[in-house]
DNA sequence: TCAAAAGTGTTTCAGATACACCCATGT
DNA sequence: ACATGGGTGTATCTGAAACACTTTTGA
C-alpha cells in the first residue's frame, strides 16, 4: 500500500446528463456506531481521494474516475483548490475524519477537478459506498464544503462549454442535435432556438452526421452525428477577440 | 510569528505593462557560503508567500501583494495549482529550501495567483531580495517550476481579457485609448485596427471619456479615460452564448 | 389518423473587418 | 514647418435573433 500525503486531496465534480436535467454524481456517507449500529449520520459528499505521495494530483483524479467507471482518458480538469483552514470544521465532518482514523484538525487542501460523464458508465458503487446521479436542482447540503466545490465548478463548466467542445462528453457517442441542443439548455437553464441553433452547430465542422438514424421512437427519427477531436485540433483557431 | 502550513504556498504571477511589453515581476535569489561569502548560486524566481496555519491562501497571496507595494484590493485571482511530487528537485531549489531551513523532501502544493498591476506601484526590494520588471519575452530558466507556473498565468490572462474588463488594472488611473489598445496588443502579441477597437470600445458604457487631456505630449493631446466598476456590474450580463 | 419530434429558410439587425486622411500639439 | 500620434467614416460581410410550417415515424 502506497503512503498517502496527508494534506493534499482532489475532489471530483462528476457531470451527468439525464436527458433532462443536468446531474452530480453524489455519494452516500453513513456512519454507524461500531457496537450498537445505530446510525450516526448520513449525508452525502461529492466523490474525492486522498493522493498519494509519489502521485500527481491529476493521477488522483483520475483514479477516482477509473475506479467509478473502468475508464481511463476521461475529460476530467482542474477548475479551482479549496484551502480554507475551517472547510473541514461542521460536527459531522469532525465526527466522520476522527472516525475514519484522521487528524481532524489537519488542514487539508483539496483540489477540485470536474469531469462530463455519459450517466450509464458509472458504477452504483464506490469504496463501500452509495453511489447516486442527483439532478442539480435537487441536491441539498453536502457535507465538508462540498456545496462550494459544486457551485464554482458549474461556473466554470458554464463558462468553458461557450467556447470549447465538451458538451459531447455527456452524451453518448452518437447523438442527435436535439441531444446536444438538450443539453445546452440543461446546463445553462435557458430554451434556446432550435433554427437557430442548428445553424450554428452546422458551421463547426467537427461535428461530423453520420448516414444513420435514431431507432425505435414514435416519430420522424433525427439524424446520428459524432464528434472529431481530430476535426477539432486540426480548425480550431486562437480567438483574438473580446466581448464585453 | 504566526506558524507556517509546511506543505501550502502560494505564487503570484504579477503582470507589469511598461508601455510596450507585458512584463512580469522577477525577484533575484542569490545564495552565498556563510563562511567563505563565495556565491553558490544566482537565478530567479517569482514572487511566492508560505501560508500561516489560520490564513486562507487568498490572504497569504494578498499579503505578497501587500509587501509588493503598500496596497491592500488588488487584482489578484487564483488560476491552478501546482503539486508535482518533483516540483522542487533542481540542484539550486534542494539546496536553496536546506539553506533556508527547509525540508527538501517535503512536497509542497502552491496554488498559482495572478495580478495585474501598473509598474510603478512596485517596491525595488522584497524580503531582502532584488525585484525588477522583465520584459515576458526575455525571461530565462526560472526556480522551481516558476516557468511552468508563469505559462499557465499568461494562458488564463490572455484569455480573461477577452470577457472581463481587467485590463486597466496594468495602467493609470486614466488613460488613453491608445495606451488600452497597446495593452491588448502586448498581452496576445497582436496587432489591432486602431478605428475597429474604438468602434468597439465605444460600447462599453463602462469606460468614461473625461473632459481632460494628456498634457506634454508633443503631438495632438488624445483624451483620457477611466474605468468604472460601477456602471460594469451593472450593465454586465451573462452571455449564453458559444462560439466555436 | 394521430401524436411527437425532426427538419428547414427568410428577414432584420448588430457587430467584424478592411481601409486612408486630416487634426492638434511641441519642438 | 515638420514630426508625431490623435481621431474619425463607410462599405461589405458574417453571424445573431426572431419566427412557423411540413415531414416521418410508431402506436
Amino acid at each position: 500500500m502506497e503512503q498517502i500525503s496527508p494534506y493534499i486531496s482532489v475532489d471530483c465534480v462528476l457531470f451527468g446528463y439525464n436527458g433532462f436535467e443536468l446531474e452530480v454524481l453524489i455519494v452516500d456517507r453513513t456512519l454507524t456506531n461500531d457496537k450498537t449500529h445505530e446510525l450516526i449520520f448520513n449525508d452525502q459528499t461529492l466523490t474525492g481521494n486522498h493522493v498519494y505521495v509519489d502521485e500527481t494530483i491529476d493521477d488522483a483524479a483520475n483514479r477516482v474516475l477509473f475506479e467509478l467507471t473502468g475508464l481511463k482518458d476521461v475529460f476530467l480538469e482542474q477548475f479551482k483548490t479549496f484551502a480554507h483552514p475551517n472547510r473541514l470544521l461542521k460536527p459531522n465532518d469532525q465526527i466522520w475524519l476522527q472516525h475514519t482514523g484522521r487528524d481532524p484538525k489537519a488542514r487539508i487542501v483539496t483540489i477540485g477537478f470536474y469531469s462530463l460523464l455519459a450517466t450509464d458508465k458509472i458504477k452504483l458503487e464506490w469504496k463501500g459506498r452509495n453511489v447516486r446521479w442527483i439532478p442539480i436542482k435537487e441536491i441539498g447540503e453536502l457535507a465538508f464544503d462540498h456545496n462550494l466545490i459544486l457551485s464554482e465548478a458549474l461556473r466554470t463548466l458554464r463558462q468553458r462549454i461557450k467556447y470549447e467542445p465538451i458538451t459531447f462528453e455527456l452524451l453518448p457517442e452518437k447523438f442527435t442535435l436535439t441531444q446536444l441542443q438538450n443539453v445546452y439548455e440543461a446546463i445553462w437553464d435557458v430554451e434556446l432556438d432550435k433554427r437557430n441553433f442548428r445553424k450554428k452547430v452546422a458551421r463547426m465542422k467537427y461535428l461530423i452526421p453520420l448516414d444513420e438514424k435514431q431507432t425505435g421512437v414514435a416519430h420522424k427519427p433525427a439524424r446520428l452525428y459524432v464528434f472529431s477531436r481530430d476535426v477539432y485540433t486540426k480548425t480550431k483557431k486562437e480567438l483574438f477577440d473580446f466581448t464585453i
